[in-house]
DNA sequence: TTATTCTTGACAGTAAAAGTAGAGATTCAT
DNA sequence: ATGAATCTCTACTTTTACTGTCAAGAATAA
């Protein structure tokens, strides 16, 4: 019942760009090092957001990754959509698929009485990500005092 | 972010035995049966509901399991508890457990912003499971006309 | 045209989950 | 007492998913 860091990571790497935020892209390398995160690892992560249409992207020098939205219209609920797949505490949900996926997983079918309970906590766990945006996370983060790392690719103007 | 199977089966189970409780303990073989999940491992979860204090076991001839206490006093919150080991979406948040347990996890200490979603999830996510007790699984059992098995073992003084 | 950066797909090591197996302990009925 | 039924304990195996790493390619800016 873990996130996979592929969520955990995600979140981190979207709340680093927001909060970091200038009038460059991203890059892999300045987040991972500050995040900690493993390079390699984090273009996968952001070809899954960019897929789930959470990030923009631009190739080349100066090119890197930018949030497809405003910060405040991002939603954690999204990012660990987008890492994790899926937001189903089993596999044995049925009906609440929107793609027509495969046969059900189920072999009790319609008389289950437990996937209720656990296709509910899902939706709930799902709520409770949705009512956390990128911007809450920045406040919270203005409000800690986390330090803000200046854009070394300005160094050079100031 | 699954649940494993031991909750699911451990769940299904607990209710199955409550939902068909009679005078003497249920045994592994016929709740196997029912909810259709191996004996072999469903012993191992039974230990460890056993363990956690939900099931009360008798060994021999006649012998079987039976709920620790009346269904509308377990919940399964407890359950999941007991065979997740625990309820958290995450290994990283510290200050949580209860037993001082092993260096965190978090490189990032006290300065880790997405660690609060995490755990509060975590809490939100308990919180429902803890509404739900066997005994509310079983009116519904009966409101979807959920079939009773009559138990073999009277089966010759009828 | 060259260095930079993202893109894509394949690959591998590790850990956890899921299930199987066997020998032992307890209890009941005879 | 004996033997069958049932839980108990521990170890083992198989499978699956997670967590990365790697290499070659394509686009872009200077």
């Amino acid at each position: 019942m873990k996130l996979s860091t592929k969520s955990r990571y995600g979140v981190r790497a979207m709340f680093d760009m927001a909060y970091h935020a200038g009038n460059l892209p991203a890059q892999i390398k300045d987040i991972s090092r500050r995040q900690n995160i493993s390079p390699r690892y984090l273009e996968q992560i952001f070809q899954d957001l960019k897929k789930a249409g959470l990030l923009k992207s631009r190739r080349g020098p100066q090119g890197g990754y930018s949030l497809a939205r405003s910060a405040d219209k991002i939603t954690v609920k999204e990012i660990v959509l987008a890492a994790e797949g899926e937001l189903l505490l089993v596999n044995c949900i049925k009906g609440l698929r929107k793609d027509g996926e495969s046969p059900p997983v189920c072999e009790f079918d319609n008389q289950c009485l437990t996937q209720h309970i656990w296709s509910e906590g899902s939706r709930i766990l799902g709520d409770y990500f949705e009512s956390i945006t990128l911007k809450d996370l920045c406040d919270k983060g203005q409000e800690m005092g986390l330090e803000k790392e200046l854009d070394h690719r300005f160094m050079y103007f100031i």
